[in-house]
DNA sequence: CTCGTATATACACGTGGGGGTATATACCTG
DNA sequence: CAGGTATATACCCCCACGTGTATATACGAG
């Protein structure tokens, strides 16, 4: 997750993903569209297969760059953790909860001895 | 969108939101929970906020963080130009697209003569 | 084999950004 | 007001990483 995140935070390497988007490409390809050295290319391609982004394959002497999408399937299960911030079909037991955890760190008296609290109840989620 | 990549890209800010997850909390809590020293937490609450991944709850002298939907909204509507890739419920037309695109790259000859543009084949120095 | 093409790698360079420390600012209490 | 608390900011250090250049590797044609 944090390799995928590295990978998409650079951007010519989130302009290379959206460009791939359209389809494979060969690694020149690649570089003329974005304007890019081809040392660039090759290495920023080599920083989105290690994160799993792209895959190769071989024709001749040229590369063909194509999109994975285990990352971004997994990118989109990592988000399922935050979509009920926005989502309403969630239900609304988790909707309290969150609340009453908004409500438990605003209850403290602001001047609170920072109470290490030993044996209090962890709200844990199993998974 | 960039920014928000750039933000989740860093471990401990990554730690940070899904600590977050669990309901708002202050600085402190969050430097104690992760083991960061407070001007780190502090600086990047700051990174995670200009990408309006979180916002601020004065109380008192403590600062309770809060995660915020949107960019997260945002990255789950980026990653929709991405279900294709594996997404069953796409239409078989754009499937059959994304097969032209890459029969069409295929097609070309290995050692191609790279003149499909007869106006600029060279591109020149960035910047 | 040689030659041209396509890509990968090695290397030096410069900068951005995170870590760590000290200090500033804001707030509450008494 | 003073004093303590909670957080933000300033500053410096250092290293990872992106850029740009040169070179190596792989492959097909002839």
């Amino acid at each position: 997750m944090l390799q995928t995140f590295t990978a998409l935070a650079e951007p010519n390497r989130l302009r290379i993903v959206e460009l791939l988007r359209a389809g494979p490409q060969p690694v020149g390809t690649i570089g003329e569209r974005l304007r890019l050295y081809q040392p660039q290319v090759s290495k920023h391609l080599r920083v989105l297969r290690d994160a799993g982004l792209v895959d190769v394959h071989p024709r001749a002497q040229q590369r063909l760059y194509a999109l994975r999408s285990e990352p971004l399937r997994d990118l989109d299960a990592w988000l399922e953790h935050f979509r009920s911030l926005w989502d309403e079909r969630l239900s609304n037991l988790e909707r309290y909860l969150v609340e009453m955890q908004l409500a438990e760190s605003e209850r403290q008296p602001a001047i609170a001895p920072m109470t290490p609290r030993p044996t209090k109840r962890r709200r844990e989620k199993p998974g």
